[in-house]
DNA sequence: AAAAAATTGGACCGGCAAGTCCAGAAAAAT
DNA sequence: ATTTTTCTGGACTTGCCGGTCCAATTTTTT
């Protein structure tokens, strides 16, 4: 499961002993967490020293490029949990039982986590930090195809008519979503994130006639 | 049009001369304009200072909060401008050559203004100002309750089915154009606003059997 | 016209946080 | 074993930015 994870680091610790690699991995997984409970507009990097139980030279010797260096993986880090919190469900949307095991597990998920969205943080510093606005639109592109194959697994089932435009019908719900997880952001309630999840799946439902 | 910026700014200037009033109001847009145009996250109160030609002295004595009283402050007047810029179609959905007027307003404001969303603004600033939350809820809320009169203008018209929840359907365009915004800002691109705009909308023109 | 109040300019302070440096400990290589 | 590389700790530097202060100027009031 979080072999992806591990395939992403071992790109970058070509040369590192095993515990280096180790104290890399610790640093990025605990500034996750701690970015992920709070505004990462104000983390520092000494809380990140604190909560990760290094020393400035450790941060700077695994990310020579700093704080941004570092938010960057912690950034590629939290893209890859969005999709796999919503597996396996998202892999296998076969099924209207499927559908809704999956509008189910996003709901949850974005009520687990209120008003802390890791990929909010993420587009955040789309602005500032090059790199984030590739990774972001790397995990939304990818996430929109899940959703369209899904689609067409549906359509090739006759479930969902052959006149949807999967791919844009995909869009609107990776859209739907975001905007559900923009608004839960700032009034604390999933009404809005659960009324267009339901309106869009009653949408593709109502168009197999 | 700036009639309700004239109502808020004046709860605010009692005790100043038109001069002072004048000062306020320019530090207020001219701020507006420079956090619109870049990361709000990174603007300081010396750029501020630059391009509204004040000083520090001036931006304390009109914000005597400082900078979150003033960020707070253009967080109110960007809220009006979201509003105003969708009018007069928002005000008036009654009809579908209304509504798609309205929709390809929204497209065309956002995409003019590209990667930068005041709203976006706003709500990156949630978590670090206790005010921002409630401007940027009050703003959803009734910009929610625009697009909810404009569906049951159209179900008293016989346009839209009765069993079509308007409370609920409002929610799922606003959510809609929120994420729609947050993938153009990561994207560029605004297909996403687009499909879920247009698939919403099929989706209310489809209910009336 | 004089006094009072509001407005403006900008020097200055203090704290905070990113990034540097180097010395010492641990691990790997030979 | 010793030598070389990797890893770790934390003090220190540097620059930035929010906020304070006070003196000068303009405007309003009487």
């Amino acid at each position: 499961m979080d072999a992806p994870v591990q395939d992403r680091a071992s790109l970058d610790v070509v040369g590192l002993t095993a515990k280096g690699i180790a104290t890399r991995q610790r640093i990025i997984e605990g500034a996750a967490a701690h970015l992920r409970s709070g505004d990462p507009g104000v983390a520092t990097l000494d809380d990140i020293r604190d909560v990760t139980r290094t020393s400035k030279s450790q941060l700077f010797h695994y990310f020579p490029g700093g704080k941004e260096e570092l938010f960057l993986e912690v950034a590629r880090f939290e893209a890859a949990r969005v999709i796999e919190d919503q597996q396996p469900h998202l892999g296998a949307l076969d099924s209207w039982a499927a559908w809704d095991r999956w509008r189910k597990a996003v709901i949850a998920r974005y009520r687990a986590q209120g008003q802390h969205c890791p990929l909010a943080s993420l587009m955040s510093q789309v602005g500032s930090v090059p790199g984030a606005a590739e990774v972001s639109s790397t995990l939304l592109e990818s996430w929109t195809r899940d959703v369209e194959r899904g689609i067409r697994t549906m359509q090739a089932k006759g479930q969902v008519g052959e006149q949807i435009d999967a791919r844009r019908t995909a869009s609107a719900f990776i859209a739907g979503i975001q905007g559900g997880v923009t608004v839960l952001r700032s009034t604390g309630s999933t009404d809005h994130l659960e009324a267009i999840l339901a309106i869009l799946i009653a949408y593709l439902r109502d168009s197999a006639d």
